[in-house]
DNA sequence: AGGTCTGGATTTAGAAAGCGAACCCATACA
DNA sequence: TGTATGGGTTCGCTTTCTAAATCCAGACCT
């Protein structure tokens, strides 16, 4: 059970690491509730006001801030006979949490699901069957969790 | 780049969706920060403390909710000479977000690195070739990310 | 032109959470 | 008996969140 030595302190203090970054980004609820929302398709205001039922203050700071950290793109956009409107797409950044994402999904079905078969779930494309999320090395080979080491100043 | 097609909402609403209910337990800037340092083996009270900077009450909070959602189990821990004191060690719930906290490593390694290499890199045991975050299928090959399929109603 | 509708916000005021410092408590050790 | 130490809680103050109301610009209608 005890798998991990015990630590004073982790070996990459918080200021220089590219977690702790990454969480000050992405790591609030709405943010993270937003992205989720972005990943199924999402892309209005209103659309995501609807769907997540937070203060649209929230919502506009939200998005404002995503738009600044670049895991959203704010450009018009114009439908047939309406006036253009901003529409807030995932940027080439924001697409690639997309894996972490479906990894929390699935983590979420296994913990937290109360034994029901899962909602969603993944497919490789031309088959029926389901993927995980999982570590493989160079080759695209699968890497099981006790085999994985932790290399300090890569 | 707009490979997501527009959805006014989201096809699983996030009252019965694992990924939304998941986001409520570790979507959270401090509980995540605390499961990073756990994840690298830091168990007691004061350490957290002195690795986070976060006000106590804050702490001593966040670890009450990661005790009752599961992810942390307290134990009395005995040092040699010492008196008994609690230690917050990582449950498997808790184990099993590895795999996703090295994916958002990653991922801040690649966006917000500011170029540098990654000042902490994960390989297979007995190699030194690193490895990364990925889908398999049922045999462990890799699924690339364009290959994935959204299936609704598992 | 004037009025209305609609999507995308900002303003405002009260509630909740965050914060830092100080304090408390139990037990090992001198 | 006293002091140190780890693990908290209590206490005010500040920031952030939340909800509701308001604002604004550009279609569309007449």
């Amino acid at each position: 059970m005890t798998q991990i030595p015990l630590a004073r302190r982790s070996p990459i203090p918080p200021e220089s690491c590219n977690l702790a970054s990454a969480i000050e980004v992405v790591g609030d609820r709405w943010t993270l509730l937003i992205l989720r929302a972005a990943l199924y398709g999402v892309r209005r205001f209103d659309d995501f006001q609807a769907e997540l039922k937070c203060p649209r203050t929230v919502l506009s700071g939200r998005l404002k801030g995503l738009v600044d950290a670049g895991l959203l793109v704010k450009r018009p956009y114009k439908a047939p006979g309406k006036r253009a409107r901003p529409e807030y797409s995932l940027s080439a950044m924001g697409l690639s949490l997309r894996p972490i994402l479906i990894g929390l999904t699935q983590w979420g079905d296994a913990w937290l699901g109360a034994g029901e078969s899962p909602p969603i779930s993944f497919t490789k494309a031309g088959t029926k069957a389901a993927i995980r999320a999982a570590f493989v090395d160079v080759e695209g080979r699968e890497v099981r969790p006790d085999q994985i080491r932790t290399v300090i100043r890569g």
